[in-house]
DNA sequence: TGTTATCCCATAAAAACCCATAGTATCCCA
DNA sequence: TGGGATACTATGGGTTTTTATGGGATAACA
């Protein structure tokens, strides 16, 4: 199951905002917790489910663990955190998050397939503008699904 | 279950820290103790409960014993404490724990997946900034999810 | 007997839970 | 195909529970 489509929620007084209920679908199926954490390169904060990060957890530890890149992937696990998702759908969202994403009274959501991602709506459509102009001029760039679907079975 | 996110804690008269509630919560899920050790290379501590270090002195038990290699992790063995967690959720740090880390009246816990770090929270900021700086020139170092978790069942 | 560690209780702040509501989409049946 | 009933979603607010932290009392230890 997959993380697609685009959502714009409110963030209220208390920090709250509604995870998207296609979203929730999807975590439910993937039987993990929601984790989000903060992208190191651009003001965006990444969301995907708790075996994903296992999955990053279980590839950082067979690195040199004084290795930059094991360093690298530590931050990241140091700034992740596992939300508690309430009976009503709903996650408080930490300063450090809101910090990250610029995000003020509205959150939007936008599936990525494994995962997806939360940007201050303003942030997400010059972002996501900057895209699709370039596809347009180069189109859209190849990729192998064969060599993909033979690994992830 | 993994070790996510960072913690701020302090250090009180009696030298008692709070272990983060999730933190415990991992811990209890693995069904073991807390084990601390200092980091032989930076001033920090290390955390992570008693089965991984079980698999660490298994891995070393199938190293030569006479070689290096094995004495490096018999030394970590020799600096490393089995914590234990009072009613309240709190341990007592050793003074060679604080030493090592440069600890006085606050402790910074930052999770890394299967295991966490304690650092003097000066000292933390100043390593994490240096590699936050370091992954924004060059980007998240690639990883083999797929691989990895072939390997961790 | 003095020192150190453990237990127990108190408290304030923060987070999780529960309930209510309005708007929207979906279903069902004529 | 239309229209009403129903279920679901997002959102607001109040209440309970958890968490971190301080301090005193009790127990182990040298």
């Amino acid at each position: 199951m997959l993380f697609l489509s685009t959502f714009e929620n409110k963030i209220d007084a208390k920090g709250r905002v509604s995870i998207p209920a296609s979203f929730r679908n999807t975590l439910a199926r993937s039987n993990g917790g929601l984790v989000l954490y903060p992208n190191m390169l651009k003001p965006f904060i990444e969301g995907c489910d708790t075996n994903r990060m296992a999955q990053y957890a279980e590839a950082a530890d067979q690195l040199d663990q004084t290795s930059e890149d094991a360093e690298a992937y530590f931050a990241m696990m140091a700034s992740a955190r596992e939300m508690r998702i309430d009976s009503d759908g709903r996650i408080m969202l930490t300063d450090e998050l809101i910090a990250c994403a610029g995000l003020s009274d509205e959150a939007l959501f936008a599936g990525r397939g494994k995962g997806f991602e939360i940007w201050k709506p303003a942030l997400y459509h010059e972002h996501n503008n900057a895209i699709k102009t370039r596809v347009s001029q180069n189109g859209m760039p190849r990729i192998d699904l064969k060599a993909a679907s033979k690994e992830g079975g």
